[in-house]
DNA sequence: CAGCATCCTGCGCGATACTG
DNA sequence: CAGTATCGCGCAGGATGCTG
């Protein structure tokens, strides 16, 4: 066993693997469309309501909440308004994102012609 | 707006975002994992079964029918067996997979450090 | 502007039992 | 061996209204 990476296979394993962790997290609705957002600069909080669009603001701010907890977006309060703005270490993520982004669009129609 | 990638903005793109529904596919509990196995060889139902431990079969089923949708892994039977295998789509994903893994286990002691 | 409180729905995931 | 059928739970995600 122990296939490529640090995956888990048995059950003492499966809450404590990083990938699958993260790939969860990730995996939540709006995360990577917040962290793409705030890659390019840093963003208030109904900026980014209306921005995500059809989100709700709970789930926005339980998103924000979850992703500040992971280390991976950073909420500063000025006088004016609330920052939401990527973390170094939320920075480093996003090549990756960036990466299956790709190939997610190169391979759509492949995916798309399997469902079919 | 329109960030570094084909990543959805307004409500009428949401549904459509390959990124986001490729990452919600890996972002299954068991998807990763499986595809992993399969990185190595073909597998049999019941030897999944019993190589990813936890789970129930009908959730087994249920991912490995929708990773077979998607054209990730392929289904075939033998007189003797089923077998499950990793489509090339499938293994392409792979290293995508397997540089998140990395970046998790690289960072895992700073988002155990943001959760405290 | 930046949320929190409340209520609701769907479905991811699971346990258990049964089938050809 | 390779599944299907049935039942149930908890949580992601949402709608709506209120607050300082």
């Amino acid at each position: 066993m122990s296939p490529l990476l640090p995956l888990p296979v048995t059950a003492a394993d499966r809450d404590s693997c990083a990938a699958t962790d993260i790939l969860r997290r990730v995996g939540e609705k709006w995360s990577v469309l917040i962290l793409a957002l705030l890659a390019e600069r840093p963003y208030g909080f109904n900026e980014l309501d209306r921005t995500v669009e059809p989100v709700s603001r709970r789930i926005l701010t339980r998103t924000l909440r979850t992703l500040e907890a992971d280390g991976l977006i950073s909420r500063s309060e000025t006088p004016e308004r609330v920052r939401y703005a990527l973390t170094p270490l939320g920075r480093s993520l996003l090549p990756l994102i960036v990466a299956l982004g790709e190939w997610a669009a190169e391979h759509a129609d492949e995916i798309g012609a399997a469902r079919a």
